[in-house]
DNA sequence: CCTTTACACAACTGATTGGTTGTGCAAGGC
DNA sequence: GCCTTGCACAACCAATCAGTTGTGTAAAGG
């Protein structure tokens, strides 16, 4: 993935509010009003995260009746978890390396 | 880990150029001065940007004569796949339960 | 010593962010 | 038809951000 797209998932996510938005959503669908009182926000704040988090493609949203309630994509998530274990293996080769030619050293 | 030390690390990966920089590290320790060139910045940006990668956790520097080389902390970069693979993993789960459930209905 | 190298700190600027209040609008219940 | 519910859009505000230029400084080389 390029450093842009990627940026742009964790701008999404650069805000404690919609991370833990982001956990709530993980043990299932919420509407903004749901998630209003818990996190103690106005439902304005609470449409604006969702927008932003939709907008990464972190979050879908759907109409029900008068409610649109989100759901998370996991797939995003799973993106950034791929990105992450890609630069994880890259270091560890680097140090696997460097442990090896440590011990033709010794 | 609580939402706000995650978006913390997040916020310092919110951004392309920081996204390149820790991809960078993940396949060698750099310089300012290394990084500055393939990036098109002034060493001040870049200076500071490696700042924000340090006080998240992301990057450690060290002095080396004038230089002051930073490397990847790669453990922070594991403990954001430890949080995310918590979430996929509760998605999942929800997940199967619906298909469970489903299944014993039809 | 004096210069060069590699870097950091400070002040400034324009753009973006997260929050607010105010308002509008579509879907259901009565 | 009217009211309530659930939500989004717009305007505004203070704070933060990414970049710039300008300047200072410690370390090594001549």
């Amino acid at each position: 993935m390029e450093a842009e797209t990627l940026a742009r998932t964790f701008t999404a996510l650069a805000d404690p509010t919609r991370v833990a938005i982001v956990a709530r959503l993980a043990t299932g669908d919420a509407t903004v009003k749901e998630l209003t009182e818990p996190f103690e926000l106005t439902q304005q704040a609470v449409s604006r995260h969702l927008k932003v988090l939709a907008e990464a493609g972190l979050v879908t949203r759907r109409q029900e009746a008068q409610a649109r309630p989100a759901s998370l994509e996991v797939e995003r998530l799973v993106e950034i978890l791929t990105w992450i274990d890609a630069r994880r293996a890259e270091w560890a080769a680097r140090h696997d390396r460097l442990a090896e030619h440590l011990r033709r050293l010794g």
